[in-house]
DNA sequence: AGCAAACATTTTATGTTTAAAATATCGGTT
DNA sequence: AACCGATATTTTAAACATAAAATGTTTGCT
């Protein structure tokens, strides 16, 4: 394996030079601390659960709608191409974890659902998830966590608008 | 990516369950919160300078090193592995904007600079970079500016434990 | 009925990312 | 001098991601 990240913790925010305005370096020190999560989550899946944070997510989106969803619509909530969606679904589809079954009426659409192997697979799977996440953040006080969530709601709200 | 989990019963033996719970929200947010930004800035630099967001932060390491990096330096800085280095490395070097140049007495070595065509256009690129981050955070008051950055190190510090 | 537009998905091409293997160099030991 | 372990980089294979084109289906309009 190749090892990154080793010594001295130079990251994202590295690239700051004095004179950046504030808005950058929290974007930097955002974009940092969203990288450490993702990687840490990322890499005990794999090591726990030989799984992949996407498909992860895929199964996730599943569970909680029992009734199945199309392929669109998790192209929608996971927030990627639909492109990507039909490579992730086909390999958990190989490996009995969903099935996608056409949609009577409809016929464009699958509708996709966890299989019962599925279902007890990401049983054990979301529990550790749920652990781990609360390892990295479940040290915030009450009410730093409502204010966190309160500015970053805002943030989203405003990179809506920029978009438009 | 969307909340994990189901619903809990609201009693003092769910007190755990609870805050993990809470956790996993935080974290979803934080996710959404980085993606939209980080989406939104690919894109720009996309449309308007027909570049990547990998190259242009490899640009960016080497904008504030005018002595150069090697390629070890820069996987550490942009934490990411060697392999990608490499292969961003070569698209920028065949634009001409970055030379890798043997460093001598360590003939393993290579010392990556940006040539005088890569400094003039990373100039313009950051500009634009900054005030598109502007565009995304600058709307927050001084408080919560400061609030989201003392929250988010100790994010930081406490994954950094983790990791350990 | 006929037809155009919108929809749902897959395919294709390109690029990013990682892990692991390969290549080559360096430094120190024996 | 031969060797070994650490270092620096590249290459390879697999997964993921997007955009764009292709395929087939549905819907609405005339």
């Amino acid at each position: 394996m190749e090892s990154i990240g080793v010594q001295e913790p130079i990251d994202h925010e590295s690239r700051v030079e004095q004179g950046d305005h504030k808005a950058v370096r929290l974007w930097l020190r955002l974009l940092t601390c969203t990288n450490l999560i993702e990687r840490h989550l990322r890499g005990q899946l794999r090591s726990e659960f030989d799984i992949t944070l996407p498909r992860f997510d895929l199964m996730a989106q599943l569970a909680r709608e029992s009734e199945g969803l199309t392929m669109g619509d998790l192209s929608q909530r996971m927030m990627v191409s639909g492109g990507n969606v039909s490579g992730i679904a086909a390999q958990l589809e190989s490996e009995g974890l969903i099935s996608r079954v056409p949609v009577q009426g409809n016929r464009r659409a699958f509708c996709v659902t966890l299989t019962r192997a599925g279902q007890a697979r990401f049983a054990e799977m979301a529990e550790a998830h749920e652990a781990w996440v609360a390892e990295c953040l479940g040290g915030l006080s009450d009410s730093e966590y409502d204010h966190l969530m309160r500015a970053l709601r805002q943030i989203k709200l405003e990179v809506g608008e920029v978009e438009r």
